[in-house]
DNA sequence: CAGTTGACAAGTA
DNA sequence: TTACTTGCCAACT
């Protein structure tokens, strides 16, 4: 049972975020397309506002053309390694989404 | 109430 | 292929 009753649109947006599989990855598009009535920059904005006491799994999210959007070269690679923990692998900066995409 | 601040995506050259 | 432009909108000061 989901609830989708939350108060922000960023909380629906984080609960739509912690769907996302152990071994996949989302791109903004599809979480903003999830959501409904937001736009994928929404969905950025949101994490930059995140915090980790949320928990979220934020390194499962990426961009459309499948490569890590973060600003910070520490960061990214941050993200590719606890990406590469759970099985998702990496054609030199990008993951192949065919292969590693959610489909809801 | 107005200004600031941001992890995007699609199109063009 | 990369670099640049435009459209998009909520939450916080």
């Amino acid at each position: 049972m989901i609830d989708i009753q939350k108060k922000t649109t960023y909380e629906r947006i984080y609960a739509i975020i912690r769907m996302i599989p152990k071994g996949k990855v989302a791109t903004y598009g599809l979480i903003a397309q999830i959501e409904g009535t937001c736009t994928p920059r929404m969905v950025g904005y949101a994490l930059s506002n995140a915090k980790q006491e949320l928990e979220l799994p934020w390194h499962r999210v990426i961009n459309s053309s499948g490569r890590i959007s973060l600003k910070e070269p520490e960061s990214v690679d941050l993200q590719r390694t606890l990406l590469l923990s759970e099985g998702v692998v990496f054609t030199g900066d990008k993951v192949n989404l065919k292969m590693f995409l959610w489909r809801p």
